[in-house]
DNA sequence: ACTTGTATGTGGTATTTGCAACGGAGGTGT
DNA sequence: ACACCTCCGTTGCAAATACCACATACAAGT
């Protein structure tokens, strides 16, 4: 059996499944185990996919290329979480490709069947079918406030409106973030100095205060 | 019987759904009618909403709003769309304000009830299921899209990854895209004539052609 | 204590973008 | 034909940001 209930049970997907429910799946989703090199390509543009990977090891990166060629990262995926659910149960075709970066082992399942078995009212797989749309609601609702925050105009407003999605995030004024300096640059596509020094005007001004990865907003 | 399949004939959610499935979700969902006057708010940051709202009639606008009162535009509703259906399911508060901006008539269904139904095997439920997953997914692949362009470091990127998207939904380096200039500039979040200036450079070098909302991307 | 390395902040300059004003093209109604 | 309007492109200038170089702070190892 390839699914294996240690190795799953830190899978968001796999959550709340039981172990006899487990078994089922392991017949209906036909999972199965790559183990790809750092550099590897998993798939390219215009591929149309039928599975669902999940990274049990190792580090992927999305990556969109324009006509012209230039590149940008779009997703990493690190241990445990899901890439391509999405384009498998939608069936159209990828606007990118997915690479490993790290030596990464892989575990893949027919996403489709979790949508066929799912008419059968199978009790596992529509607890798998229900997960599956927490996992993409989640992802779509970071997507949204990662284009909220790039939308606005000028670095004060990118600074700000992601200190606040992290404040509403914590709940309390003072929080520290999960990003050093430069992931939170790259995070607001913008230049690390740059950010240092809206950072420091910022507080300059008084309304806010932070140290590395802790800050404070203060209203006036 | 509210929910009406003349009505609902022009929205994804209810494709596929016959008459007297209809008949059954009018009682499973427990659908109402909302008339909303030009301005009026459908909900506030911080609220946990239970329904999934469906433009009928009119235009609603959702607005995040940062800790220092910065206001942003985040997503339009207009005829035949749906608004809250993920924060409903997650049942985590909003980030956002959700606006009527002209006199709208929506319905509204009670999201948590699909979830439900589908564990009873309801044929209509499970379409209803799966329409709403689609739709979902389809979201969140254009909230990846923006995010993808809008994390473009400057404006030639913006526009590379923007005409590259449009030319892979066309399928032909000539096609037509669905704004104007100043609809364009908004989606890329730069000034007008910022991106006038910019497609004019791109077309002296050569690398594109356009007039109005026609282009035609050039390798060299 | 010293070296080394990494993360962060700062200053100066080049480049990009925003902003305001304007002119031309094309459409519409009188 | 004329006035009027909207959309688009252009220009000049101001403001914001990227880029480069370097200083400082702090941590880890020797």
């Amino acid at each position: 059996m390839i699914l294996n209930a240690d190795i799953l049970s830190h899978i968001p997907l796999f959550q709340g499944i039981t172990v006899d429910e487990l078994a089922r799946l392991d017949t209906v989703l036909y999972p199965h185990i790559k183990n790809a090199s750092s550099g590897e390509f998993l798939s390219y543009p215009e591929d149309v996919i039928e599975d669902t990977g999940i990274v049990l090891e190792g580090r992927i990166h999305m990556i969109s290329e324009d006509f012209w060629g230039n590149q940008n990262i779009i997703a990493e995926f690190t241990k445990n979480t899901l890439f391509g659910e999405a384009h498998s149960i939608s069936r159209t075709p990828l606007f990118f490709s997915l690479v490993a970066v790290e030596p990464s082992n892989l575990l893949f399942i027919r996403t489709q069947q979790i949508l066929n078995a799912a008419r059968c009212g199978d009790n596992g797989i529509l607890k798998l079918y229900h997960n599956l749309m927490t996992i993409i609601i989640q992802k779509k609702l970071n997507y949204m406030k990662k284009a909220d925050i790039l939308s606005r105009r000028n670095l004060r407003e990118k600074v700000s409106a992601f200190l606040s999605e992290e404040y509403q995030k914590n709940g309390t004024p003072s929080f520290t973030i999960p990003y050093d300096r430069q992931q939170m640059a790259d995070y607001l596509s913008v230049d690390r100095c740059a950010l240092s020094k809206e950072l420091s005007k910022m507080k300059k001004e008084g309304i806010l205060d932070y140290r590395h990865s802790w800050f404070q907003l203060k209203t006036l």
